[in-house]
DNA sequence: GAGTGGTCTAGACCACTGT
DNA sequence: CAGTGGTCTAGACCACTCC
């Protein structure tokens, strides 16, 4: 015999991929599935666990459990990084316009809150490597928020670190009142003679933590994607590192990779 | 007062972190922590339950709650693209000796085993708008399973599409006893004349279906990355699509974006 | 067979949301 | 205030693993 638990989680995901419940709308009470599958309040909690699991619930203390609607995805090319390297030398001015992100959602400057913080620390084993300096080098982190102005949450959390010691010469680089946004690290790079070869992105995914669940409002029930961003200059060395903290549900990461001819 | 589930989660937490219990250990009995905290049984599942959501313990029924390992990942890389875009001409003979995943991983060919069958289906709304035909166009459907050959699980689910027509100038392309592994799609693709201009890779996460839980040998508490590739020829037209499951603990995918020079 | 986690019950009380 | 989900208890019985 099946479990109860799965079964009514079986039956309520019939039920809403059948249209019988829209996404949106609110699953009879608890109180009332406990009679509708005679099963007890705590089996019917297990049921709705499984489906807020998948991500096709979700659950409003006070209000009811909801099917989930289909989130409208952030776009995010690696098309982003040419673009942002064409406009490095231009005039602050022209930057000003829009960034990159911006560029990628098709918003206006004005759609997007931007938060920018800079503090000094020393480089963690795994940044380290990535920038291939030893433990406990001077570093800058850059803690960004991204969101939109219409929602609470941010949709990125990005911890940016360049070598103090390289970008010192100068000095807007280490005072995040200077911070540049929009228009980005590789203007501020070219400022200190700086021209980037290629961005390696490593792309992980895993259950968010307690902290990025909170920040990030993702429901629990749901992954992040994280992205480990490598900036490489034209003489081959790893000149900034970044781990990008991207809710899954609300991003979608395009690729293109251009072939050469036979 | 906080609630005793997350007191006890963090707790457990800390003692993780902090060493106490290392990767690979078994957690106390659930009857033991029940005393050690003095709560319920259920009060101690839940934060069990907490800690495996984030996938930091693993529970196996008769066994135990485990610390879990950190996983050894599959790396996946852009670079395989152009590399199988090298061999594609080649005489099968020498695509025999290693194909682009073995390439990836730095694994021999007998290290792995692939499994491949073909079906004919009619095009669904998403896969004809990336393969830009009408839906309900006939397509062949490709589906691939590749794992270690000591893992019982497979490490990838793949769904592959081919526009029927297109491809029917060359019998062995719906045949599956002729699957070209290793040696991939684009050599086939090259037998009936179509060279590959460029691949573009959809990126987003999300958690497993109880499908690919249970195909991928997921544990519950983890991420699927899911990957939309659409491959495009030199007259710009897409002639491929797959959609491709990969589990996020065990799974790297990196990205290089060549930059053009000042 | 001893020890472990998995499922399920019946019911109490708390906390949040909306009217 | 009524209705909803969130937390917690005490205990029974089942299923799996390993010796």
């Amino acid at each position: 015999m099946a479990k109860a638990y799965e079964r009514i989680a079986d039956n309520l995901r019939q039920r809403i991929s059948a249209g019988e419940l829209s996404p949106g709308d609110r699953l009879p009470a608890e109180t009332t599935l406990v009679e509708e599958y005679a099963k007890s309040l705590p089996t019917i909690r297990q049921a709705l666990g499984v489906l807020q699991a998948e991500g096709l619930i979700e659950k409003l203390h006070g209000r009811g459990n909801f099917v989930r609607r289909p989130r409208t995805p952030v776009l995010r090319t690696n098309l982003r990084h040419q673009w942002e390297k064409d406009r490095a030398r231009d005039p602050a001015s022209e930057r000003a316009q829009t960034g990159a992100t911006e560029h990628d959602t098709g918003l206006e400057l004005g759609d997007l809150v931007f938060h920018a913080a800079y503090h000094e620390v020393a480089a963690e084993p795994e940044i380290a490597k990535a920038l291939g300096v030893p433990v406990g080098t001077a570093l800058v982190e850059r803690i960004y928020r991204t969101r939109y102005r219409v929602e609470p949450a941010p949709f990125t959390l990005v911890r940016s670190y360049l070598v103090r010691d390289m970008v010192a010469a100068n000095p807007d680089l280490l005072d995040e009142s200077k911070e540049p946004y929009p228009g980005g690290t590789q203007s501020q790079l070219f400022t200190i003679g700086i021209e980037l070869d290629r961005i390696e992105e490593l792309v992980t995914a895993r259950p968010p933590t307690v902290e990025e669940a909170e920040e990030l409002a993702t429901p629990a029930g749901s992954a992040v994607i994280v992205l480990r961003k490598t900036s490489y200059d034209t003489d081959d060395r790893p000149v900034e590192h970044s781990e990008v903290i991207l809710p899954g549900d609300r991003t979608e990461m395009l690729y293109t990779t251009h072939l050469d001819r036979w």
